[in-house]
DNA sequence: GAAAAACTTGCGCCGACTGAAAACTTTCGC
DNA sequence: GCGAAAGTTTTCAGTCGGCGCAAGTTTTTC
């Protein structure tokens, strides 16, 4: 959590922020990412167009910030855990330990759920930080397993906790009063102990 | 299989093939997709630029044709097994069903996973149109097993399908002699049918 | 066989993104 | 503190992918 960083990198990182938060408040304000351009996203954070380029290589990818930001966080618990939990109980308890619920306000996340189901190039970018947070952490989960990271049981158990983890997001975004996110995401997660081809009551 | 068809719709669909088949060979040769212009596509499949566009919207977009018309052929089957299997049967089956391995030779195949495995736009572009299939074929799952599209339970079975079809793949590609890819399709998916949390004994 | 519908093409354009060099800011050694 | 060094931002010019439009061509329809 607390980085050590001189004055310099705390700048960059303050500004890559405002960048990303610039483009979802624009993006809100506008209905959709399509109708902002990186020029007004650079405008709205106080710096030049090629300075935001110089930090995101797409509008997308700035919207998408959090993303990165959380996808880091969660593969550093995830590394730690992995060392002292099985991995699945590593994988399920670094979910919740992310306390998305935490971070953001459920209406922001809605908001930002929404832009993104509603863009083709967003939907797409989005999926592509999956595939690079499975290629991230496919070797952590390998070590703790013991198996290489190109065997199929690695992969499915990080596939299948990936899926679990962003399914069970989205439906607590959808209905927050439903119940508290991590009680979705350990429910989602039993799901896949006991073998999927089964239901667990609700 | 066989749709009927006029003179005018095969020859869209020849010059869509040609032009996809353009973006695979030019890409193979020059050692990456980044290296190839629309325009060559163009040229080497023998339409104007402006018409390549009109087929794809980037010369991403048309190296992964062939993914689309798998796409495609795979939600007809599972639409059909759907009507008379449990879904989980009825998703891997149809995945064996689209027997890969014949539509391809293997060469090609690990050609392909390599262009795609070494461009990132390439990976987030693949990526995205698995969220498309998705989104597709979330509708077939929830009405098979009675649920809502919206519901944790028929996203986590198709979730983990796509997860089990594409690591399966993936690993036959890569060991194409170990074992036959129905028989890897098999033992991925029963994977799942126990529960993820143990691995199954290769 | 002619009119209608669909497809292709060339042209002009816009917007996203990049490279290079100049101006500026932080850092570091003394 | 101060001045050189390293890093960052900006301006500017340019490239490239992709799209709308309208004219030309092919296929379909009756």
């Amino acid at each position: 959590m607390a980085e050590q960083t001189g004055l310099r990198e705390r700048k960059k990182a303050a500004t890559k922020a405002a960048l990303g938060l610039a483009a979802f408040r624009l993006a809100t304000e506008k209905g959709g990412l399509e109708a902002v351009s990186p020029d007004e996203i650079a405008a709205e954070a106080g710096v030049s167009t090629r300075t935001f380029h110089n930090y995101f290589h797409s509008k997308e990818d700035a919207l998408l910030h959090d993303f990165n930001e959380v996808a880091r966080a969660l593969l550093a618990d995830l590394r730690e855990r992995a060392r002292h939990q099985p991995i699945w109980d590593a994988l399920r308890d670094a979910s919740i330990g992310l306390h998305i619920d935490r971070r953001f306000d459920v209406a922001t996340m809605k908001c930002r759920e929404d832009l993104v189901k509603n863009s083709p190039t967003l939907i797409t970018v989005q999926a592509g930080k999956f595939i690079e947070l499975f290629t991230a952490a496919v070797d952590i989960v390998a070590e703790a397993t013991g198996t290489d990271p190109a065997d199929l049981y690695p992969r499915l158990v990080l596939g299948s906790a990936l899926v679990a983890m962003k399914v069970a997001n989205e439906h607590w975004i959808e209905h927050p009063q439903h119940a508290p996110l991590a009680e979705v995401i350990t429910r989602t997660f039993a799901q896949f102990e006991t073998g999927i081809t089964r239901p667990i009551t609700e």
